[in-house]
DNA sequence: TATCTTTGCTAACGAACGTTAGTAATCAAA
DNA sequence: TTTGATTACTAACGTTCGTTAGCAAAGATA
């Protein structure tokens, strides 16, 4: 009986993100997940060991994404707002190649129980630190205005962690567009 | 024993509010609520109808505030830039007064069943829908850049959406500090 | 063909869930 | 001082939860 239809393994992973993200992780049960996969609960833990399993699969996954596309992009540039357009971009393509995955990262790891939930709280301070940083440093250098430097990255990010939602509508709209119309807006303002 | 140490019915309400934020609504129970609140879970039924009734009041509670706040903000501004700078005050002020109860309400409204559901998204749909005819306005009238109105207030809208989590921090800011900051850098940019 | 691993099943576990019933104690109003 | 409404309690309901045990079928390997 082990055909494999494509993997069971992936398969219960791609199913457990939409999942999560549609009804919480503490709203889908192992049951809701299996009867998606077609299969009985109780054979769900031939491939994987927990629910909570899953949960830290996910968000240490996209966290690992995120860091190596900040590194990568920010690498290639030169100045503070070509760097942070670099980053903006970058981080909104992560969130664009898993969508589901990424909406379960910003809302379900309240769920995560120690040690993991200290791990994540600080993968994630590190992260944001590497926009503050920087921001500052294009303060310093005169290449930005002279703004509290955690409130503009926390806005910033604020705004790009919620581009996930962004491609549910009917107004298709491509990465780059998204890139480009939110970098605008947060470097150059709405204001003419 | 009617001791009624504030006001029970209150109390269970600001205790939920606070669990509901803190693990989230399918992962509170009635128990860890009525624990939290120093009584058994069955007495909580003589003070409310349902768990559910708990999330509606909330969610659309929060709603009415957001509504009347945007009108009775932007009504005293005649620019678009300043009707839109005075909205964003409002919203933040709002959250800023509902710290909890906004983090439910931006999260946990998933939970709400029909036909509270659909009600919830079609009143949110409308707030926005304010934000987008005041740029729209503003972009018409040469007072805004020609953006694309829907993204751009995407991107206002999820940076004001955040700032619920701004007020655990060591660095204390104030309403006005968060508002002027943040409206800002969405109007003016981050850069030189 | 015989054997081992993988993957599915049914059945069931103890715990936790939201909620109801029934009752005693308290307080306010008469 | 009786009465009625409130508010708390204990006990329990039926359901669902995550998970385990034990077993059968199927494919891979020898």
């Amino acid at each position: 009986m082990a055909t494999a239809r494509l993997d069971r393994r992936s398969e219960i992973r791609h199913t457990a993100k939409k999942l999560f993200k549609e009804k919480g992780y503490a709203g889908t049960s192992m049951r809701d997940l299996a009867k998606e996969v077609g299969i009985e609960a109780a054979s769900l833990y031939n491939h994987l060991s927990s629910k909570e399993e899953l949960l830290h699969e996910m968000c240490f996954d996209i966290a690992d994404q995120f860091f190596q596309a900040f590194l990568s992009s920010t690498a290639a540039e030169k100045t503070p707002s070509k760097k942070l357009k670099a980053a903006i971009k970058a981080h909104i393509v992560v969130i664009a190649n898993n969508l589901d995955a990424s909406a379960v990262f910003f809302h379900e790891w309240i769920f995560l129980k120690e040690p993991e939930l200290g791990k994540f709280k600080k993968l994630r301070y590190q992260y944001e630190q590497g926009f503050r940083d920087l921001v500052l440093k294009g303060v310093e250098e005169k290449d930005f205005k002279d703004v509290n430097v955690r409130l503009a990255v926390f806005t910033i990010i604020s705004a790009l962690n919620a581009t996930y939602d962004l491609y549910r509508s009917s107004e298709k709209l491509s990465q780059e567009e998204i890139a480009e119309s939110i970098s605008n807006l947060l470097l150059k303002g709405l204001k003419k």
